[in-house]
DNA sequence: TACCATGCGGAGAGAGTCTCCGGTCCGCTA
DNA sequence: TAGCGGACCGGAGACTCTCTCCGCATGGTA
């Protein structure tokens, strides 16, 4: 927005690398994957990374916002796609399985759905979020999910199923399987 | 069990100063507390750390089983004290306040709660596992939960629990309220 | 072509992990 | 209660990772 000035060629080409390096580096060894590593695999100096991404935050958030940006629209596909309710628990499927999948957006899923100190975070999490509205209000209309839920407690439970499907070896078979005791509740 | 000679008196000393200076670093700082550190403020060499916890994970094994075995005892005290089926929600309620308010327990009870490799865990992993057990057959019996739902299942949901009202703020208030969601189910 | 701000790279300080081994001190025996 | 042997100690130091700093290279412009 405010950017007045283009990046310079070299830079863009070195900021594009490092941040494709680093999506592979965080998906393989989770979000403590080695800094220096990353840009020695972009090969950069370990200075040209901290110098894009001052954070290790700020390399996590860059990686992976197109994906978190993905599931937004899926969710509005979904919506086209399937009666409210079964769109709704399709998507949060898809999101935990996303979730685990890529082991460094375990994290970063978390803080979209908190209030965000990142801008572009806050960003993205506000179109998750949204989408995650959309679906909520649909489904109650439909009736199939019950009236005080809040969006983003939905997220958070999510979460919260992708932290308890990854115990059991994180396959879809357990997601599934949590979000339909979720869904349907303990009760005997 | 093959522990053929009691420890020597300074090597005792020391390793339950270990345990106590760790088990508050763990509190205060999480899991990646500096065990350097941890050895300075109990007054040992490094050395001495290592030896008796020869890794980090052994250490915070060490420093935590008591509290481990501390839930177990207390589903059977809950189980006196209430109808079954409370007694299990209360159960759950405790174990999450517990996983969120010593912040390096969250790894550890998720651990317990796997096929672990650690004997010392995989033992006090299975009393809670067992504590579990009595519990759900209890409410089961009692037709306050539903039949399909494995303890192991249930423990495991508890911590994705946790995981969300953590996102919250880690209230105990959240944590009933994700609970009465869980326990009640989505649906409209 | 020449200029210079933008951007580069890697040396190095700092923090943490973990090992190794010379030295200490416990606890047993006479 | 002195003396011995081995269990145990401590911290120096090698190694890894993070992050900064600054002399140097280079793309974009005139």
């Amino acid at each position: 927005m405010t950017q007045v000035r283009p990046m310079r060629a070299d830079a863009r080409r070195n900021y594009e690398r490092l941040l494709t390096v680093a999506a592979e580096a965080f998906a393989e060894h989770g979000e403590g994957a080695s800094l220096d590593d990353i840009a020695k695999r972009a090969g950069v100096g370990s200075g040209t990374l901290y110098r894009h991404f001052p954070t290790r935050r700020a390399l996590l958030e860059a990686a992976y916002v197109d994906r978190l940006e993905g599931f937004a629209r899926r969710a509005d596909e979904l919506a086209r796609e399937l009666p409210p309710g079964q769109a709704l628990t399709e998507w949060l499927y898809e999101l935990c399985v996303g979730t685990i999948q890529v082991r460094g957006m375990r994290t970063l899923l978390g803080c979209a759905v908190t209030d965000g100190d990142s801008t572009l975070l806050t960003a993205c999490g506000t179109q998750v979020r949204g989408a995650a509205e959309r679906l909520v209000s649909a489904a109650r209309e439909e009736g199939s999910l019950r009236g005080d839920v809040e969006p983003v407690e939905l997220l958070r439970l999510a979460h919260g199923v992708a932290g308890a499907a990854e115990l059991d070896g994180g396959g879809g078979e357990s997601i599934r399987r949590y979000l339909t005791l979720l869904t349907e509740g303990l009760r005997g």
